[in-house]
DNA sequence: ACGTAATTTGACCGGGTGGTCAAATTAAAC
DNA sequence: GTTTAATTTGACCACCCGGTCAAATTACGT
């Protein structure tokens, strides 16, 4: 069992937490184990006990981030798996701004980790991330063209580009909006309605 | 006139190349004005000299590139300013492709500059950013309109978004791919296509 | 050729970094 | 209660940072 697994709840929760923060607050290279080790009022070796290195701790974190993108994911795949393409498209959109809304400090992580390179091992997670996305977008889009609501001579990957190039902006330019208490200048069905009508009818 | 301005040309563009590609290769906190120094081959009271601060250095740098990045845009639009909208798109799209090409370390500033949130100025430089992305997106969506060759009553300013980001997002990822000398899985007319489609159809 | 002003230099400064480890503290075993 | 094992601690290490500045070098006016 390692060392971490091994403390109270409420010691590994504070921990988290001040991790989350500083990855949060400032990218990989420049968010500082001083400063974690700060905020969760625990002394440096303690820490580094706990993760042999920064980037392991990283690592902890980051699995967490994922693992909650990922559940949300899912979730709202499942409840609308029976609805029309332009529902779901709704649907989805509404659980990012959820999401964003209810975990902005790891929603922030997860931005700067796509956008940003100088996250150990980005790479690798990059594609991981990239995969998921092809297979989660790519299935909804499969599941659309199965019941003609899209041109069954798409080029599914192409499609799964597009889709995800303007979810993911929105959803960017939404959490910068709300780290800014600007989100009011979202008026969230005006754009769920552009949204699907693009992919839909397209501009013309 | 400033001590940099009155350096011998060469000496000037070591300095500027050498800036170039540290701040390409790392982000702006991360660059070290001890590199620079050493692959410019110049001291570093030398380059404190011209430069009085690391910032000042890098705004240096950046508005070398905004204007590299102004002169195509200008340039791609003005000759094309009687060509209907795909054909503007597709060449839009060219000229973009075209710069990351011709200018790799120019075109990674400017990604890290849009998707990193560590460059000083970073808000100011974004509007400004973004205001020209609409100018520039917002006059050929205009054009379009005028010539019916969109819907009249779409809104200018979500299109310019979805323009924006799919446009960005696509020469982000060709830039990505172009570093890894991966390049050729781009058929670049392939995704020309597939974008003006996108937007003149939609995806059914 | 000389004196002065401008430029160039790199050792140096205070401060921050990720990571270490001997010593102190706490927990567990008997 | 005593011994042993596990955990916690923070001073300390080598390294790097942006920035400074007195001294050395170069350029220039006469």
């Amino acid at each position: 069992m390692k060392p971490f697994e091994k403390l109270p709840i409420e010691k590994q929760a504070r921990i988290v937490n001040a991790s989350i923060s500083e990855f949060a607050e400032r990218d990989y290279e420049t968010a500082s184990m001083n400063k974690v080790v700060e905020r969760a009022g625990i002394a440096k070796g303690s820490l580094f006990n706990y993760f042999k290195t920064k980037s392991s701790l990283y690592f902890h974190i980051y699995h967490l981030a994922l693992g909650e993108v990922k559940a949300y994911l899912r979730k709202v795949r499942d409840e609308t798996a029976d609805l029309p393409f332009d529902v779901r498209l709704a649907k989805i959109v509404d659980s990012g701004v959820q999401f964003i809304t209810e975990h902005p400090r790891l929603a922030r992580i997860y931005f700067r980790l796509i956008y940003s390179d100088d996250s150990p091992n980005r790479k690798k997670i990059v594609d991981e991330l990239q995969s998921m996305s092809d297979e989660y977008l790519g299935g909804i889009i499969q599941d659309a063209m199965d019941r003609n609501e899209l041109d069954a001579q798409l080029d599914k990957s192409q499609s799964v580009f597009f889709l995800d190039a303007v979810l993911t902006r929105f959803l960017k330019d939404y959490h910068e909006a709300l780290e800014l208490g600007d989100q009011d200048r979202f008026d969230r069905e005006q754009w769920v309605i552009g949204i699907t009508k693009l992919f839909s009818k397209g501009l013309s």
